[in-house]
RNA sequence: GGUCCCGUAGCUCAAGGGAUAGAGCAUCUGCCUUCUAAGCAGAGGGUUGAAGGUUCGAAUCCUUCCGGGACCGCCA
C-alpha cells in the first residue's frame, strides 16, 4: 500500500472540515483533489492542489482557502513544514522523523513491500501474442509478447486475478496453406524430389520434422487420400506442431500463456458460436443487409457492390458498418473475433486487454464497438498497440526481407543479447511510440544502457550486503534483522533522496497499473539506479558516507538497511517486467 | 482520400491537467585510480511543429493546419 496514503486522508478530513465549517459547499466534489509528490522535491515532499481545486465553489481565491487548509494538517507530528506555494498548492514537508518508517515498512513486507490491492481481485483478461500458428515468431512480435507480460505482471502485481491468454488463429486460408505445405514435406520425407516450394506455401525448413513426424505415424497411405481427407490430418499435427515451437520461443522470453483459445473451436463444437453471435447482435437491431460505399483513395478491382450482412458498428464509434460474412457464405474473420470477445465476456471478464501489432490499429474501433454492443456498456476493451521495432547493429540498420529469408527470429535475438535485455529494451518506451532496438547498445556496460546501469545497481547492493560481514562479522544483513536497525541515523541528504524514490515505489505501481503502462516501471528503475549509484560515488570521495563505515557500526547497520531496501525494490520491480535481478556481473 | 500513432534540448527519449518542462548521450570546464565493477562533479543548451479554444492552470484535453510513420480488403 502506499506509504503516503494516510496523509492523503488528512488533506480530505481537512477539507471536510471546511465543509463542516461552511467555507466550502457541503456538495462540493473531492474528486479532483490530489496528494502527490511534486517533481521538484525542493517543493516539499507532498503536494495538494486542494486549494485550487476548491477556490471557485468555494469563491475565494486559492491561495486564500490555502490559509484555512494549512492549520489543519499542520498538527500532524509527520509533518514538518506547511507552505503555500506558486498558484496555491500546499506544500508539505515530512518530518525527517518519518523516513525511518517507510524503511522499516520495505523491510518487513520483503516482497510485497509495493503490492496493491486496487485490482480488489478483478477478471482481467490480457491477450497477447496471438500470432498466427504457421512458424516460428520472429522479431516483430517481441515487442507486444514482452508488453503484454509485462502489463500482465503489473495487473496481477496490484491486486487483479489475471489471465494470460493466446488466440489461435487456426482456422481460415493460412492455417490450410499450412496444411498443404507440411504435406509437401510429408512427401518429401517418404523419398519424393519436391523441388521448390511454391508461392503462397510455406518454404521454411521447420515443416521437415513435421513431414517426417507424419511420414513415421501415417507411412504412405495419406498419399492415397483426396486432399479434403488428408488435409485435416495434416492441419492438426502441423498445427500442434508450430504451437509447441511457439511457446517454446516464448518460454525463452519467459513468457507463458493460461489460455490458448482456439478460433476454430468457436466453430467446430456441438455449437456455432460465430452464428450465435450473429443472432444476438441481430436480436439488439444491430445486423442488417446493406451496401457498403467503395474504399476511398485506392482502387480496389475486385471491389464488388453488393448486399451483405453488416454488423451497425457505427452506433458505437466506427467510420463504417463492418460486414460478418463473406460472398461464400463463411465467416469474416472479425466475426470469429466478436465471437470471441463474446466469450471472454461470457467467462466473466469484464476487463479485457488486447494488445496489438501497429499493423493491426485499424481493427481497434470496430472491435471496441463490438465489445461495447455485446455487453451493454459493462465491459472495457482497451486495445494496447505496440509500435514498430526497428533493428540496429551499431547504429546501422538491420536489412530484413521475408523473401529473401534474412527476416531476424524472435530466438537469434534472445540468443544473442539474453531474455532480460530484451525484455527491458523492449519496455523501456511508451508502447505507442517506435523503438530502435541496437544489438550494440544493449550490451554496452556504460550508463548510456538502462540494463545494465539498473543490473549494476542490484548487483552492486548485493555485493555490499556480501561484504559487510568481513568489517562487522556479527551484522547480520537479512531484510527482518535491519529492520530493528536505528535508521534515524540516516540524515544524508542523498539518503533520504533514495528513501524517497523507495517511497514513491507503490504509488507508482498503482499508477502505472492503472494506466496499463509498465513503461513507467522501467524509467522509475532507472531513475532509482541513478540515486543509489549516485550515493555510491559520493563516498568516494567522502569515506564517511561509506555504506560500510569501520568506525560506526550501528551507522553501518542503518545504511545497510537501506542498500537491502533498495535492493529488495530494484529486485521487485525487475520482477514485474520479468527481468531477472543479477547478484553480480560478468 | 480516410483512420490511428508520433512530433519536446544537437541526438535518443521522460514528464497521471500542476509550480522554473526533466534524464542519458554529445559539447564545454574541472577532478580522478575504485566500500570487486559503469570513471566522477559541474555548466551551457527549449517559443514542447504552428495557430486558435477549453480552465484557476495545457507538452498533456478539443478544433484546424504542417511534417513523419503505420494501416485501409469479403486476407487472417
Amino acid at each position: 500500500m502506499d506509504v503516503f496514503a494516510g496523509f492523503h486522508g488528512h488533506v480530505l478530513a481537512a477539507v471536510q472540515q471546511l465543509k463542516h465549517d461552511g467555507v466550502v459547499p457541503h456538495d462540493a466534489s473531492i474528486d479532483g483533489i490530489t496528494l502527490e509528490p511534486p517533481k521538484d522535491f525542493t517543493h516539499g515532499d507532498l503536494a495538494t492542489n486542494a486549494a485550487m481545486v476548491l477556490a471557485k465553489v468555494a469563491g475565494q481565491p486559492p491561495r486564500a482557502l490555502a490559509e484555512r487548509i494549512v492549520p489543519l494538517l499542520a498538527s500532524d507530528p509527520n509533518i514538518s513544514k506547511v507552505e503555500i506555494a506558486g498558484p496555491g498548492f500546499i506544500n508539505l514537508t515530512l518530518a525527517l522523523a518519518f523516513w525511518p518508517s517507510v524503511l522499516r515498512m520495505v523491510l518487513e513486507q520483503g516482497a510485497s513491500y509495493g503490492r496493491s490491492a486496487i485490482g480488489k481481485g478483478e477478471a482481467v483478461n490480457v491477450e497477447y501474442v496471438s500470432a498466427n500458428p504457421t512458424g516460428p515468431m520472429h522479431v516483430g512480435h517481441c515487442r507486444g509478447a514482452v508488453f503484454g507480460d509485462a502489463l500482465a505482471n503489473l495487473l496481477a502485481y496490484a491486486g487483479f486475478a489475471v489471465t494470460r491468454e493466446y488466440y489461435v488463429n487456426d482456422s481460415g486460408a493460412q492455417v490450410d496453406a499450412l496444411a498443404r505445405s507440411a504435406f509437401l514435406r510429408y512427401r518429401e520425407a517418404l523419398g519424393e524430389t519436391i523441388g521448390e516450394i511454391p508461392e503462397g506455401l510455406y518454404p521454411g525448413d521447420y515443416l521437415k520434422p513435421v513431414g517426417a513426424a507424419l511420414a513415421a505415424q501415417h507411412g504412405n497411405e495419406l498419399l492415397a487420400m483426396q486432399e479434403s481427407e488428408w488435409l485435416p490430418i495434416v492441419r492438426a499435427a502441423a498445427l500442434q506442431a508450430m504451437l509447441a515451437m511457439i511457446e517454446d520461443d516464448l518460454a525463452a522470453l519467459g513468457i507463458h500463456h493460461d489460455v490458448f483459445f482456439s478460433e476454430r473451436s468457436l466453430t467446430d463444437g456441438a455449437r456455432d458460436e460465430v452464428a450465435e453471435t450473429i443472432a444476438d447482435l441481430k436480436a439488439r437491431g444491430l445486423i442488417y443487409q446493406g451496401r457498403l460505399p467503395p474504399p476511398k483513395g485506392k482502387v480496389d478491382e475486385d471491389w464488388e457492390d453488393r448486399e451483405q450482412l453488416l454488423f451497425r458498428s457505427t452506433d458505437f464509434g466506427d467510420d463504417i458498418d463492418r460486414p460478418l460474412v463473406k460472398s461464400d457464405g463463411s465467416y469474416a474473420y472479425f466475426a470469429g473475433d466478436i465471437a470471441y470477445h463474446r466469450d471472454k465476456f461470457k467467462r466473466g471478464f469484464n476487463t479485457m486487454i488486447d494488445v496489438f501489432g501497429a499493423d493491426h490499429s485499424g481493427h481497434v474501433k470496430r472491435m471496441k464497438a463490438a465489445v461495447a454492443a455485446l455487453t451493454d456498456g459493462k465491459a472495457t476493451l482497451d486495445i494496447k498497440i505496440c509500435q514498430l521495432v526497428r533493428l540496429f547493429r551499431a547504429g546501422q540498420p538491420v536489412k530484413m526481407s521475408k523473401r529473401a529469408g534474412t527476416f531476424v527470429t524472435l530466438r537469434e535475438v534472445v540468443d544473442e543479447v539474453g531474455a532480460g535485455s530484451v525484455r527491458f529494451m523492449m519496455l523501456y518506451r511508451k508502447n505507442d511510440a517506435p523503438l530502435d532496438f541496437d544489438f550494440a547498445k544493449v550490451t554496452e556496460q556504460s550508463r548510456d544502457n538502462p540494463v545494465f546501469y539498473v543490473q549494476y545497481a542490484h548487483a552492486r547492493a548485493s555485493s555490499v550486503l556480501r561484504n559487510v560481514r568481513e568489517t562487522f562479522a556479527d551484522l547480520d544483513p537479512e531484510e527482518g534483522t535491519l529492520a530493528n536497525s536505528d535508521l534515524g541515523r540516516l540524515t544524508d541528504e542523498g539518503e533520504i533522496a533514495l528513501i524517497r524514490r523507495i517511497a514513491q515505489f507503490p504509488r507508482l505501481v498503482e499508477a502505472a497499473a492503472t494506466a496499463h503502462e509498465p513503461h513507467r516501471l522501467g524509467f522509475y528503475l532507472y531513475d532509482l539506479a541513478g540515486d543509489f549509484h549516485g550515493l555510491w560515488n559520493r563516498g568516494k570521495d567522502l569515506p564517511q558516507l561509506r555504506f560500510i563505515y569501520e568506525s560506526d557500526r550501528e551507522l553501518t547497520r542503518a545504511r545497510i538497511a537501506l542498500v537491502a531496501a533498495t535492493k529488495r525494490v530494484l529486485a521487485s520491480g525487475l520482477g514485474i517486467l520479468g527481468v531477472d535481478a543479477m547478484h553480480e556481473l560478468h
